[in-house]
RNA sequence: GCGGGUGUCGCCAAGCGGUUAAGGCCCCGGAUUGUGGUUCCGGUAUACGUGGGUUCGAUUCCCAUCACUCGCCCCA
């Protein structure tokens, strides 16, 4: 055991290898809390008949471009694609569109309505990391396919609101507006252009090209001047008058009325326009001013024409994704669930045994393995927090017995293992 | 793609031209080889992101580069 000096003669440094930018290690305490998290929500939505659903991480670069828009940004520039053979792949940067292509594919349009479904996993998306947003994130979504009515917007929307209290998140704040159909956008255009054109010239460069392809978009601009003009007495009057059709207009009060009858707060935010071409009707979003520069925790809306659009049968839909970082990031901390017994032990046989016999009543709990002093094995027992701490000597296991030993209040008996596990 | 900030042991953190490069936490051992949390003593580690330059001498100054971070764009 005469080494460490010797063994490294020539002294090979090894280049350390980091993760990715953008990505992340999830541990520790961490990896409790979002365990915590994922399986309040896992039970939330089952208790409400959602099911789980997952895809594959990537998917036919086609899908996205046909299911999230060809003019997006996240497909413009932000997704990973890489191509095998003659195929064109990407990592999937959302989920809704692998969602609504396994609902084509799987034939869940002949099931019974709604088809309620939810999902949890990664995504990826190519871009600068900052806080709250990282190039490997994860979201958890929810979608319900087969019904247009208000009803279903509304529990949708709910989930993710009772979900969000459950957590305590603090400063939330929902915003909601209607976008109408893309037959209503059409006669939106051109109304709208007619209210911008005489401030064109005032416009950032990013709005004037908007105001060519896609005038809504205009409308969640962050440049002052932009914002300034779209608030004006007459555009924004045009705005509030709403420019959707009579069907939507219904829909959309509908919405609002349950979401008053249940006291859930809102905003009526007619700027609310979001980023994935492929909504109708209602869209929401929920942000909370403690999250810095990226603060939706959750976004979505309805997308009638979606299923459709990717190869299906006619089937309007809802949904919603929450980023599960900004999400983490609002949640307090999480009790922490403490280990009951510290199994202190040189007899690892009768140890075990216990020990299985204990967590098969749910308890939680540690058998020493280091082989150490039973002052050592305490000791650890006293760090890890262990409630109690069962003594299984030589003497204890020859005798059937066990010694228990309360960590609080240092009192320490002796019972038989039987008469001890019948009673526990 | 474009701006700002920061890089000293696993973590926090002093030093700002000449130091054996503090200290704390964590970890390990001992006091206490079948009974802990407190305390005391001791110990481990290729720690100055990397490469150049200035200097008799750079962790300290300059340049570049990389990484991380915050913001713009956009989104969860």
């Amino acid at each position: 055991m005469a080494n460490t000096q010797e063994s490294t003669p020539t002294k090979t440094r090894k280049e350390t290898l980091n993760r990715p930018k953008g990505t992340q290690d999830i541990f520790g305490n961490d990896i409790e809390r979002w365990e915590y998290v994922e399986s309040l929500c896992r039970l939330q939505f089952q208790n409400a008949g959602y099911q789980e659903i997952r895809t594959p991480a990537f998917e036919h670069t086609e899908l996205f471009e046909r299911g999230v828009g060809e003019g997006t940004d996240i497909v413009n520039k932000e997704m990973y694609t890489f191509e095998k053979g003659d195929r064109r792949l990407s990592l999937r940067p959302e989920g809704t569109a692998g969602v609504v292509r396994s609902f084509v594919e799987q034939g869940m349009s002949r099931w019974p309505k709604p088809v309620k479904l939810y999902y949890m996993g990664p995504m990826f998306r190519y871009e600068r990391p900052q806080a709250g947003r990282q190039r490997q994130f994860h979201q958890v979504g929810l979608e319900l396919f087969g019904l247009d009515t208000p009803a279903a917007d509304a529990e949708v929307i709910l989930m993710a609101m009772r979900l969000f209290q459950k957590l305590n998140l603090p400063n939330l704040s929902l915003e909601i507006n209607n976008i109408g159909t893309p037959e209503c956008r059409e006669r939106f255009k051109s109304n709208f252009r007619q209210h911008v054109e005489p401030h064109l010239a005032t416009l950032c460069e990013d709005c004037r090209t908007r105001y060519n392809t896609n005038p809504l978009r205009m409308l969640d601009c962050k440049n002052p001047t932009c914002k300034a003009v779209y608030a004006e007495p007459d555009i924004k009057t045009f705005l509030e008058t709403d420019f959707t059709s009579e069907d939507c207009q219904v829909h959309f009060a509908g919405v609002i009325q349950i979401l008053d009858a249940l006291k859930i707060p809102y905003r009526r935010n007619f700027y609310l326009v979001r980023g994935l071409d492929y909504y109708t009707k209602t869209v929401f979003e929920i942000t909370s001013t403690n999250l810095g520069a990226q603060n939706a925790v959750c976004g979505g809306g309805r997308y009638n024409r979606l299923v459709e659009d990717l190869g299906g049968p006619e089937t309007p839909a809802v949904g919603w994704a929450l980023g599960m970082e900004r999400l983490m990031a609002l949640v307090g901390e999480l009790p922490k669930r403490d280990l009951d017994f510290y199994i202190v032990t040189d007899q690892h046989a009768v140890a075990f045994e216990l020990a299985d016999a204990l967590r098969g009543q749910d308890y939680k709990v540690d058998v020493d393995l280091s082989g150490k002093g039973f002052g050592k094995q305490f000791e650890r027992a006293a760090k890890l927090g262990a409630r109690q701490v069962i003594t299984i000597g030589e003497a204890e296991a020859q005798n059937g017995e066990l010694k228990l030993k309360n960590l609080q209040t240092g009192e320490q008996f002796t019972h038989k293992t039987a008469a001890f596990l019948d009673q526990v």
